[in-house]
DNA sequence: GTAAATGCAAATTGTTTGCTTACTG
DNA sequence: CAGTAAGCAAACAATTTGCATTTAC
């Protein structure tokens, strides 16, 4: 249960947080990892995944988890929605209206942490016919 | 896109089905299968999940892809919530108040087709020192 | 008889882990 | 100089796929 150990800041880890923090896309690991492989040659992907995990263990990154797909991450720590292509994966912020519902303090015995929401849709790219 | 094809209405199929619907617990793919297992021994894994997707195609059955876990199936095709436990997995329906949000139409220039929310919490055996 | 479905095994994909070496504080 | 973190490869878990054979319609 020790969350909180001592952290090095390592050039790995900066350089990971940072480039994440550049991008609106909500990458994925492997993305993020071939982006930050142009400034860190040598760095592993094993390496990306273990910074990943330590720096939202530390709230500075939200870890997408997005029903059936790939995980994804986002810099920005302010709470707020997402929407999914559902035809080429592509992940927006949704920060227009629609606050996430407040959940109930306990439902059918659990204790409740929280809810998700997440919208699924076509994206402007994705969508035939309609010219953007 | 030929999404209506012939079906073959065979014992595997039929046994997975009857056995989903006899459960509430959301089983995972490989649960169901050493369910089914039961009464047809020469099944295999990769048929429980083909049939899973055909039946999840013909709208028989629910597909619950939870944020950051094994995907579960939910024979009840009513809509409805769910709420997972963290600590063990364990997946159980919400009947209880609390609709589903109805989505907007549009939204950052998707084509919204819906949204999924789910809840998070400790379920009853999980939580430490409260007797149930 | 023909196409759909099965069983089995191997392949894929995303992610984690073990281990030795390197480097931060 | 203590112990965290890196790099690398191998391990893993969930799911998918190729293929030869079987079976429902």
């Amino acid at each position: 249960m020790d969350t909180t150990r001592q952290r090095r800041n390592t050039p790995q880890r900066r350089v990971i947080l940072e480039e994440l923090q550049g991008l609106t896309s909500h990458p994925t690991a492997a993305e993020l990892f071939s982006l930050v492989r142009q400034k860190l040659p040598r760095i592993s992907l094993g390496t990306v995944y273990r910074n990943l995990e330590v720096l939202h263990q530390d709230g500075q990154l939200i870890k997408l988890e997005l029903a059936g797909a790939e995980t994804r991450f986002d810099g920005n720590t302010t709470p707020h929605l997402h929407i999914r292509c559902t035809a080429c994966g592509a992940v927006r912020d949704v920060m227009s209206a629609t606050p996430p519902p407040e959940p109930p303090i306990e439902l059918e015995g659990f204790e409740v942490h929280g809810c998700r929401t997440e919208f699924f849709g076509i994206c402007p790219d994705c969508r035939p016919s309609v010219r953007h």
